[in-house]
DNA sequence: CGTGACGTTGATATGATTCAACTTGAGTGG
DNA sequence: CCACTCAAGTTGAATCATATCAACGTCACG
């Protein structure tokens, strides 16, 4: 049915799964073993492609780590309009966390192909509360707030702000979490993102998110050249969009 | 400083504790030695007026159960907008959960005189996990997953929602919440909530909120009088928004 | 009797949507 | 190699939904 393809390669993705242990890293310093814990995880390499969803036949959706690729948490309305909640980038997680959480329910797709790890395994020796994997299951509950953090972000760029705010909020937001997962310089990013994509996420028509796109590169905000943002006047945007850097202390 | 004041009374509140039991026990169903926990708790009472905020000096929010008033999650943005991010209600807890949420840490303000319970004993209690409390933890995390949703629908409401459907939305989905809570009829609720309050809840303006409340009255969709709220045409109201009642499942 | 919070209403302005035509680039098959 | 198609993006014109500004009404309260 579905052409997910399920491969175990031993992990010559060195860098591929640099991205999630990065992202882990920063959230709490990790331990070599719990490193070398979520190293091993990724002999287990899963590809799903671009707009296949996440979601395993059985409903809930299969904990997985993002190594590459981008996929959004949506939800379809009757009217056939969709609401983007928020993105997933390379190194973050999905369905990890003991209990289901709406989010997680939310039927995740994948944007662009996505290369992943399922981390059932993963899950299960969190659970077992074993003290050697505190600051891996700290990093994991840091993940998860901030996760929720943008989820707020998120509804007040819809409520509060113009079209124009919540793109350079958008974009601001996005660059800041590339980076964390070392994926970006501080003004380039690979933005694989349609148009469509991003009206569905910020509420707004494609065709006015093509307009504002064009009077920011009009304006020297950024510049766009096939999948690839460039950042020229950080500061301009983050008054634009009342731009505040909230990743949760580390603790 | 602050107004708040610190009661112990004896228990005469008998229908006070009434909505948090019924709401939790929606959820999964209590045992009579949970019943008897929580209205144990409701010796130490407090009341936080209209405008004050739920969280003590020390940032983080006091663990309450609401049993009587509304309270919204908020922030203030830099230009002095505001943007609620939900709405509080008799039954509801704040603060319960043992890892500090966001949306827990966004500033939780009284909109009305509210009532309610130092948790902080009931949260340390759950903490042991012993296994007579389990379905009182399963009610929480049940609550906390509604609470979710919640945010989610809110995400849908602002992102592709019309002025009229958004109020039409949030409506039913209060008078649901007030319903389990056992403090509505069918359609009929007190809703001490300002125009204002509304507006900044659904991204409007108070002027438009105003404009498209006097419009569902003229339609006959609803009808107000001092703080209560009818609604005449649920069915044609559930389907100008796309209402789904989506309480998680029992289990 | 004033004062302030809340709500209503009209006139006008504006940001965003819709519809539709057109461009560009990548992929495909003859 | 060319013609075709399709997805993605751009642009203009008309329209619509909502915001803004401002005046006014009502009620509770000191």
């Amino acid at each position: 049915m579905t052409s997910r393809t399920l491969t175990a390669r031993r992990s010559l993705a060195v860098p591929a799964d640099t991205a999630a242990l990065r992202i882990l890293n920063t959230a709490a310093r990790l331990s070599d073993e719990e490193r070398a814990l979520v190293r091993r995880l990724c002999i287990f390499q899963e590809v799903i492609n671009a707009g296949e969803a996440f979601t395993s036949e059985g409903r809930t959706v299969t904990p997985r780590l993002i190594l590459s690729g981008w996929a959004c948490r949506q939800r379809i309305l009757a009217d056939g309009q969709r609401q983007i909640f928020g993105f997933l980038l390379p190194g973050d997680g999905v369905g990890l966390g003991t209990d289901a959480r709406p989010l997680d329910e939310a039927s995740t797709v994948a944007l662009t192909r996505v290369e992943c790890v399922d981390a059932v395994m993963l899950r299960e020796i969190l659970a077992l509360q074993d003290p050697r994997h505190d600051r891996l299951r700290r990093a994991l509950a840091t993940a998860r707030r901030y996760e929720e953090t943008c989820l707020l972000n998120h509804v007040v760029r819809l409520g509060r702000q113009s079209a124009l705010a919540r793109l350079a909020h958008l974009l601001l937001e996005l660059r800041d979490r590339l980076q964390r997962a070392g994926l970006c310089s501080i003004d380039r990013m690979h933005l694989p993102l349609t148009q469509e994509a991003l009206a569905d996420a910020l509420g707004l028509s494609l065709v006015h998110v093509s307009r504002t796109l064009s009077q920011m590169k009009r304006n020297r905000l950024i510049a766009m050249q096939n999948g690839w943002l460039t950042i020229l006047d950080e500061s301009y945007l983050r008054s634009a969009c009342d731009y505040d850097a909230d990743y949760p202390v580390l603790h």
